[in-house]
DNA sequence: GCCGGCATCTCCCAAATGGGAGATAAGGAC
DNA sequence: GTCCTTATCTCCCATTTGGGAGATGCCGGC
C-alpha cells in the first residue's frame, strides 16, 4: 500500500459502469486505476498481478458470483481491501459480502461522494457502509441460511419440480423432500413453496 | 432535429451507469448531453424540456418501467427516438421494448464502439438492435403475452398467496382464479404455478 | 461424553392444486 | 354478423402439498 496514491481494481462486466467508475476515479489525483476486470476469472488474475490497495467488485459476474470471488482473494490474501458493488441491496446479501471478508458494500445508485468516501475509507483500513444498510443490517432477522441440501431442493420446486421428482432426482425418498420442504418453508416463513422460492430469490439466496 | 449536433437525454437511476454514459459520450463532437432523468417521472419531464433527438433509457426504473416511460414518451411524440438500455437481454425484453416504441436496444455490456454506432443510427433515423439479439429475435416462439387479469393473479401467485385468498383479494370466485391459472400455467407451458413464475421472473413478465 | 444440526426415513390427514369439460357475457376485430 | 379474447362461473376428481409428530444415524463442537 503505498502512502502516495491509492491503486484502485474495477471488476464489473458492465462497460458502462467500469467507464463510469474510471471516470469518477480518474478525476481524483490520489487514486490511480490499475485495472478493469469483466469477469471473476480476470478478477482473480489482475488481483494477482496488480495487488491493488482497493478492489470495486460488483456482485453479479458472469461466471463466478462477487461475494465467491471475494472470498476466494481474501483466502489467499487476508489483507485484500474489497468494496462489493450491487444493484441489490438487501441485508442478505450485505451479510454475505461482509461475511466474505468485503471490507465495504455500496449500491449502484451511490453518488460520487459516497463512491470516494468508501474508497478512501476502507484504504485508511476503515469498513464502509451506506448508512441506511448500517440501520437495515441491525434488524436483520430475517437473516436465514438454508441447508446445502434444502437449497438443492429449492432450485428444483424453482424449475418446477414436484416433490416426486426431485426425490427421484436427488435419488431419496419422496418423504425426505417433504421434510426439506417443511424445514425451508418454516425458516423463510414462506406460506407456501412458490413464495419460498421468490423469497429466496429477493434474498439473494437463489438465483434464476 | 438539429443538423449540427445530436442532443441525447440519459435516464437511468444508478448514478455510475449515467456517469459512464455521460463520460462516454462528452467525448464526441457531434453529440451533446441535455439532461440525465434518475426515474421515470423526471424522464417525462425532461423529454417535454429538452425534446431531445435520442434517448437513452434504462429499463428498469424506481417508479414506471422504462418500457412503460417509452410507451408514454412515443404516445405524445411518434418522432420521439429511445434506445432503451437494460441488463436483461431477453428476447422478450427486446420485444416489448420494440413494441411500446423504441428505436433500439443496447445490453448494458456493450462496449463504446457500439453504444455511439446506435445513437448515431438512431439518430439519423435507424432501427439498432446488436446482431446476436436479431437472430434471438427471429426464433421467438416463446413469447407470449399474459392478460392483465392473469398477470394480477399471477403476481399474487409469487407472493404466496394460495387461491382463495386471490379470491377474496380480486373479489371474485375460487373457480375463476383457477381458470385464469390454467389458462396462465398452458401459456407459459409451466407444470406447476411455481415455475409459472419463475419463467414469467426469467422472460421479464413479472418483477420481484 | 453430550448436544445440535443435518439428512434420512416413517406414519397420518386435511387442504390445496391442477386438469378436464363446459357455459355465459361483454367487447373488439375483420 | 361472426370470430376471438377475456373474464366470469360451474361441476368432478385424482394428485400434490404441507403440517404434525415421531425415529435413526452421522458428524462436528464444546
Amino acid at each position: 500500500m503505498r502512502s502516495t496514491s491509492i491503486s484502485v481494481l474495477v471488476v464489473d462486466d458492465h462497460f458502462m459502469i467500469r467507464l463510469g467508475l474510471v471516470s469518477a476515479l480518474s478525476q481524483e489525483s490520489d487514486l490511480e486505476i490499475v485495472g478493469g476486470a469483466r469477469n471473476g476469472q480476470e478478477a482473480l488474475e489482475m488481483f494477482e498481478t496488480f495487488r491493488p490497495d482497493v478492489t470495486l467488485m460488483d456482485g453479479i459476474l458472469p461466471d463466478i458470483h462477487g461475494v465467491e470471488v471475494t472470498r476466494r482473494i481474501v483466502s489467499s490474501h487476508p489483507d485484500a481491501r474489497i468494496i462489493l458493488i450491487s444493484i441489490n441491496e438487501t441485508a442478505e446479501d450485505v451479510h454475505r459480502a461482509m461475511e466474505a471478508g468485503a471490507w465495504g458494500y455500496l449500491p449502484k445508485s451511490s453518488e460520487h461522494r459516497l463512491l470516494l468516501e468508501a474508497i478512501r475509507s476502507v484504504a485508511s483500513g476503515g469498513r464502509y457502509l451506506p448508512p441506511e444498510i448500517q440501520s437495515r443490517l441491525a434488524e436483520r432477522s430475517l437473516y436465514v441460511s438454508l441447508s446445502d441440501r434444502e437449497l438443492e431442493v429449492l432450485r428444483l420446486v424453482a424449475k418446477g419440480k414436484a416433490n416426486k421428482e426431485i426425490a427421484e432426482e436427488l435419488g431419496v425418498g419422496e418423504g425426505t423432500i417433504k421434510t426439506h420442504l417443511k424445514h425451508l418453508l418454516s425458516k423463510l416463513e414462506a406460506p407456501d413453496r412458490t413464495r419460498a422460492v421468490t423469497l429466496a430469490i429477493e434474498r439473494g439466496l437463489l438465483r434464476l
